[in-house]
Parts: structure tokens; C-alpha cells; sequence
DNA sequence: AAGATTTGACCAAG
DNA sequence: CTTGGTCAAATCTT
């Protein structure tokens, strides 16, 4: 009886999330065609992002615990930062909130934002944990993996202490390819490095032109492919370049470096963990999961189809590879299109959502 | 001297 | 109890 109740109101939960982001995303598409100011834009698909969320909790009954990623992140960790690009005085913040008291929205979040990258380094390049990602990481520790034959170092964000910035990093040599460093990264930067990378966002935003020539004429191709299948999006992106320090994960790429020469192609695996807030609003949290050696290209998809994300780029600098992935399988994250806009959107909104 | 790294100890989760 | 993650004192580097 009891749980017949608690059903039906997931249930009729379920539908009032379902409806609500339609209503949402049907505002969305209206403003987008308005010269809405961007913070109402942000604001809607901030809405659409939490119904989508929500929902999904309600489907996969998360208020259990039964969170797969869960089980594998301390329980003291479970808070989610208000996404800092956001700001305190968002519109996110007023959403945020009131979810959170309604139905014990975050309690069911256990994890921390978390994916994982692999960067690939050329023969005889130097693989210890301080690859340049844009932002600074004091090692705090270093561990021997079960089952693994290099040790597991720990990083968290230099300004920890004097900002209180929560991001961590754990580099790891890759046992099946030892010139294969997997960078797992945890929490958001909250520091001022995420304001420094939005500055070189607007920057890039005035000198986009400007800055792709100089870089290297003709590399920003437009013709990028978003290919979604049950293994994930996967954006194709030929001769892409430029500069741009962005965020995870949705569009930022690594560019290429002007004077590259050892040309390779630069794989951008990103999967969206499932059911997660954080994934949402990952691109706005200046995570540096996207970021290397300070070159960056923020791109926007010209249509989406699925979920999973590959990217292919023209080279970083010594032909790096790099794979971008979060732990959990994209196939039951249907917000995972969402993920890519949200960051596409702060940053080119009329890009967002499925148009191009 | 201040900041970064190393490394053994500690703790929570499973 | 085992394991991954973090702490913090000792040590090193700038």
C-alpha cells in the first residue's frame, strides 16, 4: 500500500519533471529566437537541466543509495558546488535551492564531479603528474594501485587553502601503455583560474577571427560531426584550431599549437555520467578536464544525435592524444545532449540545443 | 622563509 | 580486513 503510494507519486513526479522541462525547453527555443538577455537563456536551460535531472533520479530511484557511481565516492564528498559561473546571485542558485529543500534533491548525490582523461605522451616525454592542464595542482599523495604497476598520485588545486577551491586530479600511468597517463579528476575549480578561463573565453569571443588566423588560417573547420550511438557522442572535428582555455567537457578541445609539426590526431572521448547535476553543469564549472597546454578550442555542434562524445582534432603539441571520458555509461543519460549545450550555450547560446 | 613534495599514518567505505 | 583517498610531519626546492 505504502509503496503503491510512494509510486504513483514518483510517477506523477516523473510526468510534472517530463512536462516542465518541455514547457522549459519550448521557452528556451522561443528566446532563442528573441534577443533574449543571455541570463534568462542561462536560467531556463539551468531549469531544464534540474527537471531532466530529477527525473532521471526518480526513474533510477537514486534516493537509495543505489547510485552506481556512489559506491565508490566517500560519502563526505557528496556536496555539489553551485556552478561558479553562475555566480552567487544566478538565477541557478534561486532553482538550486529551492530543489534541494523540496525533495532532498542533492542528498541523493553522493559523488563528486568526476571523469577521467587519458593523455596520450610521445615516447620519452615527461610523465609525471604536472602536465600542463591550465591550472596549478599540488601533490598531496601518492598511493600503489591494487592490481596496477604504477602508483596513483594525488593533486588538488593550489588554491585550495587561500580559496578554498575543492578540485582534485589523480594522475596514474596507464598499465596497459605506459606512455599513457589517465588523469581522473574530481570537483570543480572554484578558485579564480575558472574566472581567468572565462576571461579568455570573452577574449576569444571579440578575437575569434583574429585569433584563428594568426594561429593558423584556414584550421577552424565548421564541418564537425556529432555522431550519437549507444557507445556514446561522438563529435568529429577536422583541422580544428585556436586558442581558447574552456571548460569540460562539452567543447573545449585541445587546439593546435602554432608551430606543431609531429602531427597526430587528437581523440576527444567524452561520456556524461549518468543522472548527475554535475554533469550538467560541468562545462560551467571551469573544470580543467578539457584543457591542455593552454591551448583550447571551444566548438559547438552542428547536430546532435546521440550521446558520447569523440573528437578529433588536429594535433596538440607532440602529437598528443587525449581521451576524455566519464565513468558511467552515457546510454541511459538522455540529459547527455544537455551537457554539451549548456557550455556551447554560455558561450555561443545560438548554438544551443539541436540547432545549428 | 615560503611553498611544494614525499611518505607513512589515518580514516571511511565496502 | 582490505583498499582508496587524505592528512600532516618531515624533507626538499626555490
Amino acid at each position: 500500500m505504502e509503496k503503491r503510494k510512494s509510486m504513483e507519486w514518483e510517477q506523477k513526479s516523473l510526468t510534472n519533471e517530463l512536462t516542465q522541462g518541455k514547457e522549459l525547453a519550448e521557452q528556451l527555443m522561443s528566446h532563442l529566437h528573441h534577443s533574449s538577455p543571455q541570463e534568462k537563456k542561462d536560467f531556463l536551460i539551468s531549469k531544464i537541466l534540474f527537471s531532466y535531472d530529477k527525473a532521471l533520479s526518480l526513474l533510477t530511484g537514486s534516493g537509495d543509495g543505489s547510485d552506481g557511481e556512489s559506491k565508490h565516492i566517500p560519502a563526505h564528498e557528496s556536496m555539489l558546488e553551485p556552478p561558479t559561473s553562475f555566480g552567487n546571485n544566478s538565477p541557478l542558485s534561486g532553482i538550486s535551492d529551492q530543489d534541494c529543500k523540496d525533495k532532498n534533491f542533492f542528498k541523493k548525490r553522493k559523488t563528486m564531479p568526476r571523469w577521467t582523461k587519458e593523455v596520450k605522451v610521445s615516447p620519452g616525454a615527461e610523465l609525471d603528474g604536472s602536465l600542463d592542464d591550465g591550472y596549478s595542482w599540488r601533490k598531496y599523495g601518492q598511493k600503489d594501485i591494487l592490481g596496477t604497476n604504477h602508483p596513483r598520485g594525488y593533486y588538488r588545486c593550489t588554491h585550495r587553502g587561500t580559496q578554498g577551491c575543492i578540485a582534485t586530479k589523480q594522475v596514474q600511468k596507464s598499465d596497459a601503455d605506459p606512455t599513457t597517463i589517465v588523469l581522473t579528476y574530481r570537483g570543480f575549480h572554484t578558485c579564480s583560474q575558472v574566472s581567468q578561463s572565462a576571461r579568455v573565453k570573452e577574449e576569444f569571443k571579440g578575437n575569434q577571427n583574429k585569433t584563428l588566423e594568426v594561429e593558423k588560417p584556414n584550421q577552424f573547420s565548421p564541418e564537425m560531426s556529432f555522431s550519437f550511438g549507444r557507445a556514446g557522442l561522438r563529435v568529429k572535428t577536422d583541422h580544428l584550431d585556436t586558442r581558447e582555455n574552456d571548460i569540460f567537457p562539452s567543447f573545449s578541445f585541445p587546439s593546435t599549437p602554432i608551430e606543431s609539426e609531429d602531427v597526430g590526431d587528437h581523440i576527444f572521448c567524452a561520456t556524461m555520467m549518468e543522472n548527475n547535476l554535475m554533469d550538467n553543469y560541468a562545462p560551467v564549472f571551469g573544470s580543467p578536464a578539457a584543457t591542455f597546454e593552454s591551448d583550447y578550442l571551444t566548438v559547438s555542434p552542428c547536430h546532435v544525435s546521440s550521446f558520447g562524445l569523440v573528437h578529433d582534432v588536429q594535433t596538440s603539441e607532440s602529437g598528443l592524444t587525449e581521451i576524455i571520458s566519464a565513468p558511467t555509461s552515457v546510454t541511459n543519460s538522455p540529459i547527455g545532449d544537455f551537457d554539451f549545450s549548456i557550455d556551447d550555450l554560455e558561450f555561443r547560446p545560438d548554438y544551443f540545443g539541436l540547432k545549428c
